[in-house]
DNA sequence: TTGTATGCGTTATCAA
DNA sequence: TTGATAACGCATACAA
């Protein structure tokens, strides 16, 4: 039993505090608690013990100044509210709990200038990485490859910046969208909008690419006019979709692709309240597979994404990279299924 | 235009870089770049300037170690699919990021062990402050009245534990969970269920007491057989609600109160496999009101809690807190209201 | 207005 | 096995 002379309250002891009480250095203090070996073992107990009692909590603030590393990682989100991107978050917490990280999530609220700022801040706290999922508006790839030549780690995922060496963790997008779009096609549609993302970002591009390929393959025309940027949210497809209802009623789509879930919500409705029919008067698909979609009076058909799968691979790929040098960058494309559901018209 | 004689890597520029390259001291280039006013206006503009080419970020954890400050909170949540709570840390978001605060996500996934080694590591990064929702079975209060004690600031949100004098901002469970009941009592039902929650949290307790308020005010007989715990995940849903169903005939429930939405979707699951109609057969509500609630075949009457002020009330409180030695610990109460949709039978 | 010394809490390094 | 010293990057306090 050792009495504690200077009880201090927890948080603000030190190795100093825990030395003067022993009357041992401080390193000495250090090396116990950090089992190194070559303290004596009834130093080290007594050590140990004055320790706990004492409340000590190690500073991970001074050891990071020391070590250069902080064990933390960063994650930027563009949108919180849609479910794909809590499921991914709970992937990477997995993965960095147990690897010993922890993460600083950061809202980037679909704003370039924000995610900007958010990521300088990750930055100037030292995080020892960065996921990110680029915002709606996203353009500035230089800013990322600077990051890259720094030491501080980065991968993407979901929605990337491609072609400029940084890991990118998602799914095939331009097969899942000609998958989906084909989808339509085999059911007869033949004038088929698209609502598609906005920026520089992955998924715009390789929706939009996957979209009008099965077009062109299966020789159905597209119409200019039937492709509408929406960005990624529920008002953006809202929007979106009232400009195509506007259209005069021959030259309205038969079939809508959104480029998400979300904007598919927005899409249905403006449709229903022009009071069309989905499926029968219009057929909508979506992508994402958002926990409501299964929900909706007329569920909506979509491609699945395995959002928990893509935080754990991001995660694991940036802790690889983190801690191994020779770890390359690669682009990892997970498997997503096509989710028939009703809002397509397959199941009537 | 100024020459930089040695171009660094963004990320590893330190005041004394920029102070040599540009031959005056460290603490000169730190009084410019923070703008303290006691450096000339040509010296300021030349180490602005000069820090901009050489891509310095200030390291903010060096400055935390002086400054004893990290502008960081913890947040730590149960269940991150539960939609509640990816709403509160929107709220939360919002407010710190205009304090300029960071925030580290923490998930305890409804496990006590994990939580109390998720807070000690938030402890030693030196955070600010803690959001907490309590895991499930959270019992330990005195770990939480020792975090109290030292100048880390605490507040616990929606799950808190009561009466150690830490701030709880949440809605009125009891009064709510009285309502809700009575409308089942209204609506002439006469054995009534409970799926409690677990753990010493406020929740528990607190949805548990109205409930039974509610039956003694109106006189209706309660019956220790009918009150289940069940967690906070639809799986214990699910087999609370199977233990209800187990039950003789005419000593089954007419209606189920859930402590919260998931437990809802997992009684309703149990409910449909057992062929039972909601309403019906056995009405249905929750707390929490869910996004898939509203979605739901039969869509779940429920209390609405209003999560994303939750998370704006919980982040303002903690701020304050730590901003401002004089400011107290308080229980907030936000107003909670009824929803009524079909699983209780009101719609019929 | 600018610079020097010192300390924040820890660890690497070298010496004893 | 233990200790003294310096360093991590910055800011406070004081001196010039």
């Amino acid at each position: 039993m050792i009495e504690i002379r200077s009880l201090k309250v927890a948080g603000k002891v030190t190795l100093k505090h825990i030395a003067d009480e022993l009357g041992v250095s401080a390193m000495t203090v250090s090396r116990a608690l950090n089992n190194s070996g070559s303290v004596q073992g009834k130093t080290q107990e007594r050590i140990l013990e004055t320790a706990r009692q004492m409340g000590y909590r190690p500073n991970h603030i001074a050891k990071s100044l020391v070590s250069r590393r902080t064990y933390t990682l960063g994650v930027v989100i563009p949108e919180i509210s849609h479910s794909f991107f809590p499921e991914v978050i709970r992937g990477i917490e997995q993965v960095v709990y147990d690897k010993g990280y922890q993460i600083i999530l950061a809202h980037s609220s679909e704003d370039a200038v924000r995610e900007q700022e958010v990521v300088e801040m990750l930055l100037s706290k030292r995080v020892d990485g960065i996921m990110i999922s680029c915002s709606q508006n996203t353009e500035d790839a230089s800013f990322f490859e600077n990051i890259a030549k720094t030491d501080t780690r980065i991968v993407f995922f979901d929605r990337c910046i491609e072609d400029i060496g940084i890991s990118c963790i998602g799914v095939n997008d331009r097969n899942a969208a000609y998958k989906i779009t084909e989808h339509l096609i085999n059911l007869g549609k033949r004038r088929i909008a698209h609502l598609k993302g906005s920026g520089k970002v992955s998924i715009t591009k390789n929706r939009l690419l996957g979209f009008e390929e099965a077009l062109h393959q299966n020789r159905v025309n597209t119409f200019s006019e039937l492709i509408i940027e929406s960005g990624f949210q529920e008002k953006g497809g809202y929007e979106a979709m009232k400009i195509l209802l506007d259209l005069p009623t021959h030259k309205r789509p038969d079939a809508v692709f959104a480029v998400n879930d979300p904007v598919a919500f927005g899409a249905m409705e403006a449709i229903n309240e022009a009071g069309l029919r989905i499926p029968e008067d219009m057929a909508l698909v979506g992508f994402s597979d958002d926990i409501r979609s299964p929900l909706m009076s007329v569920p909506l058909t979509t491609i699945h994404q395995p959002a928990y799968d893509i935080g754990t691979k991001a995660a694991s790929k940036l802790i690889r990279l983190i801690e191994n040098d020779k770890e390359l960058q690669e682009k990892v494309m997970l498997i997503s299924t096509l989710k028939v559901r009703e809002s397509c018209g397959a199941n009537q």
